[in-house]
DNA sequence: TCAATATTTGGTGTCATTGCAATTTTTAAG
DNA sequence: CTTAAAAATTGCAATGACACCAAATATTGA
């Protein structure tokens, strides 16, 4: 058998795992992340506690596994960047682009709140979140430092990732809390784009022109 | 008894918490923070494992108690800004005294290394400390609200807000990442006035400006 | 010295997380 | 189809953070 067969334990695996994050996922909808237990989401699922853990190394990977992939969303945005664009200008029109599709990969989509809700009520989660966030930004770092082409110990690829990070995350939590508040996509997708204008405003000229890509 | 006297139960009390926190600290910067239960760090302050929680509602308070009244830090600078001094101004003046004091409350600080190694190792205190640093800029986005007068909806001051707060978290870790290189304090100061440089460079016309306090 | 008040403590319980050994399932080979 | 190795599932026990509660102690002002 080769490696393109997918044997039945590999499908099975991962239908287990899709299954416990939605029966977990659907608890903390429900009931909050803090007022589930783990030995709850196994019975639920029909599988042993330590199946759970089989699957999802902490009670947080329950829920926040849809939400992976995103590490290095940015860093592509910048790699992709057209002929001509500075790693600044790829972001904010990549940016544009998911906020007037209204895409969930910038929290945009109807039910959004009840997400929010949940992760607003845990601690535990919102941590998680802030370390996914730094994993995004040195991400960001080293792309920059590879694009930039800059000496080791310049600190503008790190300063400018920061910025273009910080973009990112303003964005997303300004989406994030009117989201929380109950207003609609469509709504807080129009608001979102006055909001990277204002942030666009906001930049510096070294941080929006930097690592230009050459026109032609 | 007026409020100035002192009882014996206030003294002892303040004393049975620092004598917890020192403890702990200790206990803690030998063998790493996950390594060290609860109960150690009581049998070792010949106290219950409940007095230690009377005093401190979780193990992470009891390495971070020395790191309160960071909260707000910045807001003080640009409340505190001089006549013609813009927020922007404020801040990074008073950063760079603190970096030229060679200030512990930046980080720089002979054997500051060991603390480093101690957050770097647990996830449950780099949490923390992100915590804290998303009450240090709510704090700062209301500051700048009211310091700028600005009609409420305006995003602008939640805006500089994350930009003055990123100016000092990309100073604060980067002095904690060189001293937790083990790199010296004085020298650290040195090269951290030179990145506050590239770092005002950086910033925008709009927020160098924003919130200048009228001169006379 | 007394009674109100605050602090400490021991006990008990919940829950996340881990380690381990026994058991069952799946797979590849014969 | 049988079978032995590999992988997954499970039960069981243990650790440690943290919460709750009631009994025991200490401190205070009167």
């Amino acid at each position: 058998m080769g490696a393109m067969a997918e044997g039945l334990r590999e499908r099975k695996k991962r239908q287990t795992r899709q299954h416990l994050s939605d029966v977990a996922t659907g608890l903390f909808l429900e009931r909050g992340f803090d007022a589930v237990t783990i030995a709850e989401i196994a019975r639920a699922a029909d599988v042993s506690v330590n199946t759970v853990y089989n699957y999802f190394p902490t009670k947080e990977d329950l829920f926040l596994d849809r939400s992976r992939g995103i590490v290095d969303r940015l860093s592509r945005y910048v790699r992709g960047r057209d002929r001509g664009e500075s790693a600044a200008d790829a972001v904010l029109r990549e940016l544009r682009i998911q906020v007037e599709g209204v895409s969930p990969t910038v929290g945009l989509m109807e039910g959004y709140e009840r997400f929010m809700r949940v992760i607003e009520g845990a601690d535990g989660l919102k941590a998680r979140l802030w370390h996914v966030q730094q994993e995004v930004l040195q991400h960001l770092e080293s792309t920059l430092q590879e694009e930039s082409g800059a000496e080791p110990g310049d600190p503008t690829p790190v300063l400018v990732a920061g910025q273009l990070h910080w973009v990112h995350s303003t964005l997303t939590a300004y989406i994030g809390r009117e989201m929380a508040a109950g207003r609609g996509a469509a709504e807080v997708s129009r608001d979102a784009l006055v909001l990277l204008d204002d942030i666009e405003d906001l930049l510096g000229e070294k941080v929006l022109n930097y690592a230009r890509r050459a026109a032609e």
